[in-house]
DNA sequence: GCCAGATAATACACTAGCGCACGATAACCG
DNA sequence: CGGTTATCGTGCGCTAGTGTATTATCTGGC
C-alpha cells in the first residue's frame, strides 16, 4: 500500500540537506585534520588499519568501499610520507599487505580526539532522542539505497 | 545547561551514516544520470542555470559552493559538449556569462523526472513525519556546521 | 585623472575518485 | 598435469575539487 509519494518538499529538501551536511562535514573535517597533515581519505585508511593491521589493498578497498586504484594511490602517498609500509605476502606473491608505521600510531589517537570534539560541536543542541530518530531514518534510507544500487544495474 | 555530550554511539553512528548515505546517494544519482551522459556536477550547473540563465562564473561558484577553478573546468567541458556557451559581458570585460543551449533545455526536464523518481525510491517506506523530523535535525546540524566553519579559521 | 586595491577568470600543481585494461600469479577443474 | 578462470595490484585517462599565483580589468579615494 502506501502510494509511496511524499510531499515533494521533504523529498527535495532532504536531498539538498544530505548533500549540504555531507559536504560541510567534509570541509569541517578537513579543516580539523589539516594541522595533522593528513587528508580525510588518508585518515580513513589509517583508522581502518588501526583496527586491523596488515590488511591487503583489496581488503582495504572493500572496507572503504572505494576502488582498488584509489586505494593504490592513497597507499602510495601514505607510504611516501612513511605513515605505513607495504609488505609482500609470503604465501601469495600477488598481494601486498599494509602495515602501520610507528609514526602513525601516535597520530591516530590525536585524530580520534579531534574527530570526537568536532562531532560534539556539530551535534550540539540536539537531544539524544532526535539523534536516534535521525539515525534510524538515515539507516532506512541507506538500506533503500543499497537495495536500489543492487537492482538498478539492469 | 546541557553538558553537550551525547552518547558516543549516536555520535559515531551518525557520522558514518551521513557519510554512507551521501556516498551511496551520489552513486545512485550517477547511475541514474549515466544514460543522459551528464555527470552529477554538470547536472548541478545546468539546474542552477535553468533557474537563472546568464549567470557569471563567479556567481555559479558561489551558488554551487565550489571554487572558481572547478567551475571553470566544468564550464569548459559543458561548453565543449555544447550544453551551454560563454558570452562576454558587454559592460565588464572581465566576466563571462554562461547561457544554456537549446540542447540542454530538453535534458533538464528529463533530469528532473529521473531525480524525482530516484528520490521516491530512496525514501520509500518512510512516513512524512519521520522525514520532517530528519530534515529538521539535519537542518540544525547544517547550521552548527556553518557556524563552526565560520569561526574555526582562527 | 590616476594609482591602489578589489574582482573575474585562468594557469598550475596536487589529492581523490572512477572505469577499463593489463600482467602476474593463484586456484580450480577436467 | 594443463588450461581456463579468478584475483591482486597497477597504468592510463578522465572528471572533480582544493589552494596559490597571475593577468586583465574595474572601481574608489585622493
Amino acid at each position: 500500500m502506501a502510494t509511496e509519494t511524499h510531499s515533494i518538499d521533504w523529498e527535495l529538501r532532504l536531498g539538498y540537506l544530505i548533500h549540504d551536511v555531507s559536504r560541510l562535514r567534509r570541509s569541517a573535517f578537513d579543516r580539523c585534520m589539516k594541522p595533522l597533515n593528513v587528508t580525510r581519505s588518508q585518515w580513513w585508511v589509517l583508522a581502518y588499519l588501526s583496527r586491523q593491521d596488515g590488511m591487503t589493498q583489496s581488503q582495504l578497498a572493500e572496507e572503504l568501499d572505494i576502488g582498488k586504484v584509489a586505494v593504490g594511490g592513497l597507499i602510495d602517498r601514505l607510504e611516501k610520507a612513511q605513515f605505513l609500509r607495504r609488505e609482500a605476502d609470503p604465501g601469495d606473491r600477488r598481494v601486498n599487505r599494509v602495515f602501520l608505521e610507528s609514526k602513525s600510531k601516535q597520530l591516530i589517537a590525536r585524530m580520534r580526539r579531534v574527530n570526537h570534539k568536532m562531532n560534539a560541536q556539530i551535534l550540539a543542541g540536539l537531544a539524544d532522542d532526535k539523534l536516534e530518530a535521525t539515525a534510524v531514518a538515515l539507516g532506512a534510507i541507506k538500506a533503500n539505497l543499497l537495495a536500489y544500487l543492487q537492482t538498478a544495474d539492469i
